[in-house]
RNA sequence: GGUUCCGUAGCUCAACUGGAUAGAGCAACGGCCUUCUAAGCCGUAGGUUGAAGGUUCGAGUCCUUCCGGAAUCACCA
């Protein structure tokens, strides 16, 4: 079945008779012909020509020649500049169809023992809702978890949640000052937007209190330490880090509304977890760790007080891991769950979706962990993304710029239903299959939307400019699927079941044929997304695929083409097309829709 | 200022990791529904790949310099 395979060996043996001569085959390149172009695969011989003394048109049709000899998949080729193009002959193509055409697990390889890749993603603060940027870290994570998964290696999603520290406090004394007695349940409101809106409050509150003390004569940086907002904020992180009873239960109460908030939004994302970290119960391990690192030397403790790590050696500057009165900070937190995640999973990789604004914290977090001479240091991994820009610059929640999830998918299903209203394609099914439609319509497109960027890059979003739901979206995708299954609900239910035997004097005709060479590619598709962490491959090609069935569709006949062969042949055909389709969209987290 | 990343059609994105004439969608204009779903298909127009050098058979991709933008360099997370 692997026939690059076939034809690089049997490329190896033709040289080694012609010029008597080993050549490194790694240094040859076959790629899939270009569609302007004749053939299925082509080689680029010009590598070859420096050593074989020939010039890139004589030693095409020497190779060509040779090739059509010795592998009988080969039914022709030929010779443009320094391009071979060859072309498979219709019996390859018809025994991959048959072999492979109705596997629904087709391109995914088979689970292979081992450790987990451990990959966290998500990672909310449980003082603001989900916006935008976090849309772009879940779907990423989940995708990924997803195309991993498909490769063969088993994977464990965690989620660590920032529950502790000065921002929780500002949000709880906020609620204590001005928002006693209110809950989300008496003022009817998602959980964590009612406590979003109280840090909201508090930023709002603490500026105009700073402002007033710098009108009275103190200094910009004295007022921002000085106002009494901040400071009994202060005073109420000490009295929960030292379990003060009141403070502890106003806590847990509060962050039980945000998780109930969160719940909703991740369900609707369709996102879950294996895992949830809370970062209160582990920052304290990573406290144990940098204390004995400063024991066994590898951190110095400064003249105040605050434990350091000095990475002059790593061409980096020195960093803190705990501050002058104890309390840890960010990197001493990731170096206890790192720790209790490589104990609880003995994962082969420790994945991190984080932002690429992190990219420092990450490359420190690495370096930290080789000084503790911890075994997983070399296990770690930051898949690093780039942000979801606004066309006026990066969102801020404090400047109330954000894009809100929930309303986001809200406007999406929005969108979906009243586009499908409009068309007044579905009406025989029920209200609840309708919901069902807009709403996996609506948020696969947004998830299409964000995946089929490549990760790394930054990216536009201009909320006055609607995501579209035609050209290179998930609707043009999904309505390929409806159409896919439309005509399988007409075609004769014997064309449906096992295929028996082989078809007599089938030619595929062209269109057909690229169809295949597309379902050909999926297994690479998936294997190329894994290997470099990005979805856009999967997205992007699917866009390709149904593009083609499209066209496919479009110039032919299924249902009616005369012979009954062919009808067979296009039945499975479209059926195999839809089996990849909904397969690739699974590894993007969109689901398909039968009709639509 | 140091470090890292990014500049591709009016806009949003591709380009199989150095390969053929840089491709799609949106927006604009024109054509195709008495035939399996027109959320579709076909066509027109749109480019000195930020700029200049270099490396080689061959550069959007690699190297150097410059221009423009972003991130980061916290006792924030």
């Amino acid at each position: 079945m692997d026939i690059k395979k076939a034809i690089k060996e049997k490329l190896h043996e033709a040289i080694e008779d012609i010029f008597d001569l080993k050549v490194d085959v790694s240094q040859i390149i076959i790629q899939k012909t270009k569609k302007e172009f004749s053939g299925d695969f082509t080689i680029v011989v010009f590598p070859l020509t420096k050593l074989l003394k020939k010039s890139p048109e004589e030693l095409g049709e020497l190779i060509g020649e040779a090739l059509l000899k010795s592998v009988k998949e080969i039914k022709s080729y030929n010779v443009i500049k320094g391009f071979l193009n060859i072309e498979l002959n219709n019996d390859f193509w018809l025994d991959f169809f048959i072999e492979q055409h109705s596997d629904v697990y087709y391109g995914y390889k088979e689970p292979k023992p081992g450790d987990p890749v451990v990959i966290e993603f998500s990672s909310p603060n449980t003082n603001k809702p989900l916006h935008l940027g976090h849309i772009r870290n879940n779907l990423l994570g989940d995708s990924i978890s997803r195309i991993i998964d498909a490769t063969g290696r088993s994977i464990k999603k965690v989620n660590l949640v920032n529950d502790r520290g000065i921002h929780i406090c500002k949000t709880m004394l906020a609620w204590q000052k001005w928002g006693k007695n209110k809950t989300p349940y008496s003022t009817e409101k998602k959980g964590d937007k009612f406590v979003g809106d109280f840090y909201i409050l508090f930023e709002k509150e603490y500026k105009k209190e700073v402002s007033e003390l710098i009108e009275k004569g103190q200094s910009k940086d004295e007022a921002t330490k000085n106002a009494t907002l901040i400071l009994e904020a202060k005073e109420m992180l000490k009295k929960w880090e030292s379990s003060d009873p009141e403070t502890i239960r106003t806590w847990e109460m509060m962050n039980d509304w945000v998780y109930r908030g969160f719940e909703k939004t991740y369900n609707k994302l369709g996102i879950s977890f294996d895992k949830t970290y809370y970062e209160s119960d582990t920052y304290l391990l990573g406290k144990k760790i940098v204390e004995q690192g400063l024991k066994d030397g590898v951190f110095y403790r400064d003249e105040n007080g605050s434990v350091w790590v000095d990475l002059s050696g790593e061409k980096l500057d020195n960093k803190l891991l705990l501050r002058s009165d104890g309390t840890s900070v960010y990197m001493t937190q990731d170096i206890g769950t790192a720790e209790l995640r490589y104990k609880d999973f003995n994962p082969s990789e420790l994945m991190y979706v984080v932002g690429n604004e992190q990219n420092y914290h990450f490359d420190v977090l690495k370096i930290v962990l080789k000084k503790l001479n911890k075994p997983y240091s070399k296990k770690i991994n930051h898949l690093s993304y780039g942000m979801v820009e606004l066309p006026e610059g990066k969102m801020k929640s404090r400047e109330g710029t954000v894009v809100d999830a929930d309303d986001l998918m809200q406007l999406m299903v929005k969108t979906a239903e009243e586009i499908t209203k409009e068309l007044g394609k579905i009406d025989e099914i029920t209200e609840d299959q309708k919901e069902d439609l807009y709403n996996k319509v609506g948020i696969g497109a947004l998830k299409y939307f964000i995946l089929k960027v490549d990760p790394k890059k930054n990216m536009l979003f201009n909320p006055k400019e609607s995501i579209d739901f035609n050209g290179n979206t998930a609707p043009f995708i999904l309505y390929t699927y409806a159409r896919i299954h439309s005509v399988l609900r007409k075609a004769p239910k014997d064309m449906l079941l096992p295929i028996k035997g082989k078809y007599d004097n089938l030619e595929i005709n062209s269109k057909e044929k690229e169809l295949l060479r597309m379902l050909f590619d999926y297994p690479e598709v998936i294997e190329e997304s894994a290997a470099e962490l990005n979805p856009a491959h999967i997205a992007n090609y699917t866009y390709e695929l149904a593009k083609e069935f499209n066209q496919f569709y479009h110039e032919n006949q299924i249902l009616n083409a005369g012979n009954k062969d062919i009808i067979d042949f296009r039945i499975r055909l479209a059926s195999f097309t839809g089996i990849v389709i909904r397969s690739a969209m699974n590894l993007l987290g969109i689901n398909v829709v039968d009709r639509m």
